[in-house]
DNA sequence: CGGTACTTTCAGAAATTTGTGAAGTTAAGA
DNA sequence: TCTTAACTTCACAAATTTCTGAAAGTACCG
């Protein structure tokens, strides 16, 4: 219980952490997410270094390195963190990018593309002349339109974040 | 095997159908919609008419009026389709209005409103001049951007529509 | 080349989710 | 008011998902 203030990542109280932790991760789950990929990314939200160990990681949310291993291999095939080899260790860190995990976020691209392609298809099996053709046809419009007005939003958003972060 | 085209509404080749609504559903999944309301939805998306029975989705998906019932309790909660009575029947009728459900995906509004109030606490619990503070303050004021973004995204799909498809 | 410090894979137990049949509820029409 | 078509709810069985411990794989370091 007794520990002196380390100047490097003192982590503030464990409990608010936890809290936060969560709390969030349940409104991730709430959209969809896994639950054990959201609690591992909200941890490493939540860290000071913005980057864990899987050891600190299992740790702090009591569980397997085997759960923490698929967790972190699903986040990073989302590119919703990367993996570094700590050097001089076998060791790895799993850290947060703000900037990529924007990215990743919005993308979606790979999940929007498919949707498009499906809706694509739809659009040939069902006629393009056919009512229910025709409404496959505005629904893939829409997301056309949405994969690049999204391009642009994140255009601005990097401006925007420069202005009032100053990083990029 | 022998009909005569009725001119109200022929479905066109089940089997097409068929193959774009479980298609199209996998899709869903894949982004985390849950099994049958994402088939309840495609199959409504691939039907003439924008709407269908309960009955009529129950034959077409092969499934039991519990799930059905199920599924359009969840699709008209995030206001994907509506609900309307038959008149002179007692049967109702599921429909997806274009504009009322391109608004409920892009809304997602509650949901981010959720993150948003978790981040919001995750900023006071940790220190807002903390490391973890900052980031969680950072991707606080992403998804605000994002909020506001996306409301403006909308107008311009609104108007976009019109141009290219003459409705509203 | 070991030895060892981590990480990943895998089979299976446990928990959760999903869909069904059957009973219960509601309201249209007589 | 009664009958009955249609929707909803509920308990449970089946399917799926999730997480674990243990074994196997990797690659640093001597």
């Amino acid at each position: 219980m007794r520990e002196a203030a380390e100047p490097t990542e003192r982590e503030r109280d464990p409990r608010a952490v936890s809290k936060f932790v969560e709390g969030f991760a349940a409104q991730l789950v709430e959209a969809g997410m896994q639950r054990m990929p959201a609690r591992v990314f909200a941890a490493l939200l939540s860290s000071d270094s913005g980057a864990l160990t899987s050891a600190e990681l299992g740790e702090r949310l009591q569980v397997s390195p085997a759960a923490v291993s698929g967790a972190v291999r699903y986040l990073a095939q989302q590119h919703m963190v990367s993996r570094e080899r700590e050097p001089g260790s076998r060791r790895e860190r799993y850290r947060v990018h703000s900037d990529q995990w924007y990215e990743a976020l919005t993308n979606r691209e790979a999940i929007i593309k498919r949707w498009e392609s499906a809706l694509r298809e739809g659009v040939t099996s069902l006629g393009a002349d056919t009512p229910a053709g025709r409404r496959l046809a505005e629904t893939l419009a829409f997301f056309e339109f949405v994969d690049e007005e999204i391009a642009a939003m994140m255009e601005r958003w990097r401006i925007h974040r420069e202005k009032r972060f100053g990083h990029g």
